[in-house]
RNA sequence: GGAGCGGUAGUUCAGUCGGUUAGAAUACAUGCCUGUCACGCAUGGGGUCGCGGGUUCGAGUCCCGUCCGCUCCGCCA
């Protein structure tokens, strides 16, 4: 018996066969006395003609309508002369249907799958209609076709693929937790897990050697176009390798990838510290395919009669920083200069000094700009030199916290480069390397870690790291791809007394310690080899490869910005019997459920 | 927790300075045309202007609150 075809397959190649094709009815029209229904499935469009000849057929025909899930057989035949249609993959050929089955019903949809105007939220309502869509189901072959991929480069590599626990232990660092009550324990709850990372640690101490996992992280935390509450990360933990090894292997899965999915060449990725990347991105994750950089101009300021520049150039917690836009004077307007203040005060600078250059040749006269009254000939004739300024180009200032400026300076570089049209098209992946292990929170007054507190400090010293916590370093490292974070990883720590320091430094006491990762500090007290791992966001991975600007582009059913579900409608409230067989008496009193908009 | 933008027909949107019967396109239905493929033509149905309150003779429009969606800050070891 003949198989089913798919629409796309039907092509001149079967002229003069008969095919079976299914699919959704995309369009019905009626003219010169036939029928003409192009179908669609997920391979694409095909037109089917049906005649008043075939008698039964066409009258079956003649009772469908848009969106109808049929099955048609019938005859595939070149098109009449002046009705070839070259746009079409299938346009030169049609089928003349013999006979057509209704195999359901549909009421007229909502919006139709060829509309790429419709708003998220009724594409997320309907989202089984939405998926319909030619580009969704681009996203979620590309996303098959990166998983199929890894899975067979780790298989290749001697990767083992172990499941861990979703319902696990809530961690007090970290993300919010997910929460799940435990019925047999009234009282106490799981958490879901943020990552497996103990349990990826854990199998190192089994003697798994090469585990990866493609697992699924949950985070009750705020969303964002790249974050969703409950995300994909392909997980990997290796024992014995160092830092240089694992990188090596990842980059090569990385750059299979790209070869492999979009016969993309990534290169060599460069290796970048983080202490650079700040200093000249502003960023732990630079985007490289953006020529602008930020240069320091905090030495040259120290004695200037402008306190917004003379205070942080003086303080070692402030920095001080140019940014050139080459051009800018042509391509900003004064109105778009304000609009760049605005857009840095979100980060919390609280103005944007800029100068225009005119004329460099002729000195200060030949500089624009509302600050330079007060700043000293030598000053700007050095801010001049270390920006490289030229004529016709706008250079920013920023002045305060180093975070603060690095912030602001980053991001605005990151929005000039987009707005100018400065940002190269292409792929530009890198490695940050050498991250601090800590980093100083005021609002919590103590150390915070920068990767998390399971990295291993380079050199590997609970007393070096005790000695000198804010200047250590760690042996930790992130993948970045066009200025989005893709992964991260370390070696970590695999001695209890070293993962004890971390853990003292961080503020958790010894009986916290003991509560919250007791089994941690055990398991690494019997034998854990040295052992490194890194994930990967599977969900920005796809984005990127599939030219998306929200993970929900490549996720099949994610949520909203509320972390709601528009087409299950959850969360939702509990019927009150699971309540009580979980022991929960009376849940927040919340608000009675809202229905949406309806 | 905060900032910005948005919410009007199934869908995408317009709606002026507050003015009387809220429009367009598309979709849908019916008829015509009859080798169409964004077909064309005609006719028709379709609205709690997100929700609540206020100002006003009068509110889609102004004010307050609230909900929802998106982007961002905080947050995300």
């Amino acid at each position: 018996m003949m198989r089913t075809h798919y629409c796309g397959e039907v092509t001149e190649a079967l002229t003069g066969q008969t095919v079976t094709v299914c699919g959704w009815m995309h369009r019905r029209r009626d003219h010169g006395g036939v029928i003409f229904i192009d179908l669609r499935d997920r391979a694409g469009l095909l037109q089917c003609v049906f005649n008043p000849e075939s008698k039964d057929a066409f009258a079956a025909a003649d009772k469908l309508r848009s969106e109808y899930v049929v099955k048609i057989t019938g005859t595939v035949r070149p098109r009449p002369e002046g009705t070839v249609n070259n746009n079409l993959p299938t346009g030169k050929i049609e089928v003349l249907g013999q006979s057509v089955e209704l195999l359901n019903k549909a009421e007229t949809p909502p919006f139709h799958p060829d509309d790429d105007t419709v708003g998220e939220d009724t594409r997320l309502k309907y989202r089984y209609i939405d998926l319909r869509r030619p580009q969704m189901q681009k996203n979620l072959r590309l996303r098959h076709a990166v998983i199929k991929r890894i899975r067979d480069f780790m298989d290749a590599h001697g990767f083992v693929d172990v499941e861990t626990p979703i319902l696990t232990k809530a961690t007090p660092e970290g993300a919010r937790d997910y929460l799940v009550p435990s019925r047999t324990h009234q009282g106490q709850f799981f958490a879901l897990p943020q990552s497996p990372q103990l349990f990826k640690q854990l199998l190192m101490m089994s003697g798994l050697d090469r585990y990866y996992q493609i697992a699924r992280c949950f985070r009750d935390e705020d969303l964002r176009a790249d974050r969703q509450p409950e995300f994909t990360q392909l997980d990997v933990e290796t024992s014995f390798l160092t830092q240089d090894e694992i990188v090596a292997l990842i980059e090569a899965l990385v750059k299979d990838l790209f070869k492999g999915v979009l016969n993309v060449d990534l290169g060599t990725l460069p290796h970048m510290s983080y202490a650079e990347a700040m200093a000249r991105y502003g960023s732990d994750k630079p985007d490289l395919r953006n020529p602008l950089e930020l240069v320091e101009v905090k030495d040259h300021l120290k004695d200037v009669d402008f306190k917004v520049f003379a205070g942080p150039a003086n303080d070692p917690k402030c920095r001080v920083t140019a940014l050139r836009v080459p051009g800018g004077r042509e391509k900003l307007s004064r109105g778009e200069i304000d609009k760049c203040t605005e857009f840095v005060k979100v980060y919390g600078a609280k103005g944007l000094a800029y100068i225009v250059v005119n004329d460099k040749a002729k000195g200060r006269e030949g500089l624009q700009s509302p600050i330079i009254k007060n700043i000293h000939d030598r000053a700007l004739a050095a801010i001049l030199e270390a920006t490289g300024a030229a004529d016709g180009d706008v250079i920013f200032f920023g002045a305060d916290k180093w975070r603060i400026v690095s912030d602001a300076l980053g991001a605005l570089r990151l929005k000039l480069g987009n707005d100018l049209g400065l940002t190269q098209p292409g792929w530009k992946a890198l490695w940050v390397v050498d991250w601090p292990m800590f980093e100083w929170d005021d609002k919590s007054n103590g150390w915070a870690s920068l990767h998390h507190p399971f990295t291993a400090p380079k050199p590997f010293d609970a007393a070096a790291l005790r000695a000198n916590p804010g200047t250590m370093l760690s042996q930790g490292y992130d993948i970045v791809l066009n200025g989005t974070e893709l992964g991260g990883g370390s070696v970590r720590i695999h001695r209890a007394d070293v993962q004890q320091a971390v853990f003292e430094l961080l503020g958790i006491s010894a009986e916290e310690q003991q509560k919250k990762f007791g089994f941690l500090l055990e398991a690494l007290s019997y034998g854990a080899p040295p052992h490194g791992g890194l994930a990967i966001g599977i969900d920005r991975l796809v984005m990127l490869m599939a030219g998306g600007q929200s993970i929900r582009e490549v996720i099949a059913f994610p949520k909203t910005q509320t972390a709601h579900c528009p087409l299950t409608d959850a969360p939702s409230s509990a019927d009150p019997k699971q309540l009580r067989e979980l022991g929960i008496r009376s849940a927040v009193t919340a608000a009675p459920p809202q229905s949406h908009t309806s």
